[in-house]
This record gives structure tokens, C-alpha cells and sequence, in this order.
DNA sequence: ATATGTGCAAATCCTTTGCATAGAA
DNA sequence: TTCTATGCAAAGGATTTGCACATAT
């Protein structure tokens, strides 16, 4: 499934992005389908493709697209930063061993009850992560 | 309130650490009292008490705790590795500007349903986050 | 004695930044 | 034009590591 320049380039106006061929091309690679990639992912994907862009624009790029909400990012892994392009209410699993990231259904787990937020304070948004390993043994 | 060297060396020996001067001093700091501490703030509290002990032992020692099961360690943070001196089962709350980490009691936020894991993976722990901020306005 | 721990500085790794050039509007 | 984005290399910051010295058992 490819999706056109035009309706990537009218994805990113209507978040308030300006379009450029390398924002384009990153947007191809990672908007559309939901998955899970990193700045490195992101950098290998290009570079597959041919596409030659720097590091810099690559991390600047993910960050501007998350703050516009076309992305969300992830604090879940100390070792680098996520970005899930599901944007939709939905949890994570992790391995712990290879870093990968897996989506979980809301209708699997589910979290009951809101806390009193300290005065002030408004939420921003809920992580949960469920950590897996391979198993002993 | 005061923990006895004694009962601290014990604690240390019943999780399989070694009693060092270091590791007692930075148990008498962070255990005993549920807290959240990263190497920053040990570092911190060490020298405020006047005791010179290296960052590298530091770090040491908090994963060593986490490792042995004294500290929890939490991936909760891009910036920085906290430890929680309460390992029982809660989760948290996050102040996104200040990084501050508050305890949620289990019973104000419940998890409901555990999910179907990878086929040979284990859990190993879930994590919980509330994120917050100052209220726009 | 003999294995372990500690301290220091240097090394790592991800991510951000400064600045000159290139591209968008 | 005039503002914004890109690329490169260098800077930044938390954490780890190598190795000589000191300390536990």
C-alpha cells in the first residue's frame, strides 16, 4: 500500500508542517502503518532507500512531528527514545532483551480508577508498559 | 528515625551484598523510607553528610541494589535512571517539567486484565505512568 | 591470601546545538 | 526576498568501563 505525495504533503499541512522532501520521505516511511520506530530505525530505513538524510534533521524531524501530534512519543525505553505512529489510547509490552515494542489492545488491559492529581496539575498522558523476557529456563 | 548500622549490614547480607562502607552509608541514605532517588541526588546526599564516595560507585551501587532487589529500578525517565526504595507493587505519577515522581497507591489506579504474552517470554514487572503538568492558564 | 570493591579519568552512546548553506513561501 | 530547514561536526549529559589501589572475608 503506497500512499501518495499529495495526501502526505496535505497529512502534514493540517498538522501545521511544513512539507520538504525529506520530511516527505520519513513521513512515507513511518506515518500509515502503526509501528514503532527509533531515530536509528529511521536513519537505516533512509539510507536502504537511498535517501540521504543527516542525523540531525532525522531526530529534529521525529520531535516536530510529535509535537504535532502525529506521532507520539514514547518514554518508555532508557536506552533511546520511541515514537509510535499510532497516535490512538493504547498500552505497550516490551521485551526487555531486543527493546521491542508491541501495542496492546485497550480491550486487553485496562486501567480502573483515576487518581486526585496534585492541585495545580493537569494529565498529559498515561504509559503502561508490561516488561517480558525470554523465559528461564 | 535512625536504622542501626547493624540492621542495615544484615539487610545488605540477606540480599546477597556484601557490607562495604560505601554501600552502608548509601543504604542508610535510600532504603528504609520509600523514596525515589537518582545517582544525582546520592551524590548529593552523600557529600551534604560529608562522605566522599565516587559517582562510579554510586551508579554501582543503586544497580547492584536493583539487581539484588533492595531498589526498583524505573524506566520511567528519558533523562534520568530513578531508583525507588519501595519495591512493592504501585505505580506513579510523573511531573513532566520537574521530573518529580510520586507513589500511586494500588488501590486508586488498578490494572485490569493481563494480556496474552509473547509465546516464551515471561513478564518481569509493569510500569505505570500518570503523566502531569502545570495547568495551562 | 584471594576475591571483591572503590576511585579516577576516559570512553560511550543518544540526542541536541551552532552555524553556514540550501530550500520554501 | 525573507523565513525556515538541512547538514555537518562538535558539544552535552547520563552512565559505563579499565585499571591500579584498597578493602573484605
Amino acid at each position: 500500500m503506497t500512499v501518495s505525495v499529495e495526501s502526505l504533503r496535505s497529512q502534514l499541512q493540517s498538522h501545521g508542517v511544513g512539507a520538504t522532501a525529506q520530511r516527505l520521505e520519513i513521513a512515507s516511511l513511518v506515518l500509515g502503518v502503526p509501528q514503532h520506530v527509533t531515530a536509528e530505525i529511521v536513519l537505516g530505513r533512509l539510507s536502504a532507500r537511498g535517501k540521504r538524510v543527516s542525523k540531525a534533521t532525522v531526530y529534529n524531524t521525529l520531535n516536530l512531528f510529535a509535537a504535532k501530534g502525529l506521532l507520539r512519543q514514547l518514554s518508555v525505553d532508557p536506552e533511546v527514545t520511541w515514537f509510535d505512529s499510532n497516535t490512538s489510547a493504547h498500552f505497550h509490552l516490551q521485551n526487555v532483551e531486543t527493546g521491542e515494542l508491541v501495542d496492546l489492545d485497550p480491550s486487553e488491559v485496562r486501567l480502573v480508577g483515576l487518581p486526585a492529581l496534585p492541585p495545580g496539575t493537569e494529565a498529559t498522558g498515561i504509559e503502561v508498559v508490561i516488561r517480558v523476557r525470554k523465559q528461564a529456563g
